[in-house]
DNA sequence: CAAGCGTGGTA
DNA sequence: TTACCAAGCTT
């Protein structure tokens, strides 16, 4: 990209942009935009909090599910945290559901159920960072804020063939990127930038032969397109190792805890085990005759692999959940792991 | 401010 | 199978 190109390659890219923006459950399309539709802020950010560090294709059930269950951002406010965290099961940083949780409401006690109309006053809220805060207001609210998301970082580090590896080229990516951010239309420009980045200017194997910006980017007249953005090479993973145990009562009640707000797998529910550490010890959470399952579940989180052996008996007590209160829809992924393995072990007679 | 925090798809 | 990676935020 060189100096003064910025203009032409916005436009370059919104053209391709309306030619070629996918449809998705939280977008507003052409014919409705043309009848004077508005993108509803909610089901942004909404949507911009469930796509933090995860695809498209994962984010749409849940969004639908979200937005069915809860249409306004008072109807999520009025949810109780378990409903939330169960509607979340599966998608991963637990943390996002309790921020928006606390997040719809602030906006539904504080601000009278509507969003703050800038970045700045996004920014401020629960689980809010400055990708999502700049999304909202550019998407909603179409004001140019500059969008810098995984997408933008590598279509700007290509544009300007930015050899600085990241994490320390952010700061000029990201003044790069405002560079690129046109008065007109910041909405639609940063959601193209990152369906640029989702299709075409992909990590591995770009398509460089289709890029509307292929006239503007310095890493493909050097064909080198595909070895940036550079990055610091990740550490290795360690492997953990754990108990979990899965204790069903005569009427198939399960035996089921809350996990502590902080920390892995925050307030969501689950199995109750031993600490994952290099060597655990067995930690039963009440004497009874437990059976080993035969299949041991793997898993493996942003920092470390896990080996879980799951622990299965029979057994009364208090506290157990009523099997037709149970759905292993709701656990983590992690725990539904354990709930199958659980299913495997042969009883002596019979279920 | 580096580290902690999930999951599923892909090569 | 394993490693890498995706529309980041919080502490």
């Amino acid at each position: 990209m060189r100096d003064g190109d910025e203009s032409a390659a916005g436009t370059a890219l919104l053209a391709w942009y309306d030619r070629a923006a996918r449809v998705m459950p939280w977008r507003v399309g052409p014919a409705e935009r043309a009848a004077g539709a508005r993108p509803d802020p909610y089901r942004v950010w909404l949507s911009e909090v469930m796509l933090q560090q995860t695809t498209v294709a994962a984010v749409r059930d849940y969004f639908r599910r979200f937005t069915e269950r809860w249409p306004r951002v008072e109807d999520l406010a009025a949810a109780e945290d378990a409903e939330v965290m169960a509607e979340w099961a599966g998608l991963g940083y637990y943390a996002r559901a309790r921020n928006l949780l606390k997040c719809a409401r602030a906006v539904a006690q504080d601000h009278g159920g509507r969003f703050p109309d800038t970045a700045e006053g996004l920014r401020a809220l629960p689980g809010i960072g400055p990708y999502t805060a700049a999304a909202i207001a550019a998407i909603a609210h179409d004001e140019p804020a500059t969008v810098v998301d995984g997408n933008v970082e590598r279509v700007v580090a290509r544009l300007w063939a930015i050899e600085t590896p990241l994490p320390a080229a952010k700061p000029e990516l990201t003044a790069l990127a405002a560079r690129l951010t046109p008065p007109q239309r910041p909405g639609d420009h940063a959601q193209a930038m990152m369906d640029l980045g989702a299709t075409i200017c992909t990590p591995r194997k770009p398509v460089c032969a289709l890029c509307p910006l292929r006239l503007f980017c310095a890493a493909a007249a050097r064909s080198i397109a595909d070895t940036l953005p550079r990055k610091i090479p990740k550490p290795e993973k360690p492997t953990r190792a754990g108990f979990a145990y899965v204790a069903l009562d005569p009427s198939g009640g399960v035996l089921l805890e809350r996990r502590p707000e902080k920390g892995l797998l925050g307030g969501t529910l689950g199995f109750p085990g031993s600490d994952w550490v290099e060597a655990p010890s067995p930690t039963p959470p009440l004497a009874a005759e437990w059976t080993e399952a035969p299949i041991e579940v793997r898993h493996t989180f942003t920092h470390f692999h896990l080996r879980l052996r799951v622990m299965v008996a029979r057994a009364e007590g208090d506290g157990f959940t009523p099997r037709a209160a149970f759905r292993p829809g709701d656990l983590p992924t992690l725990m539904r792991k354990v709930w199958d393995a659980a299913q495997s072990v042969e009883w002596p007679q019979g279920q």
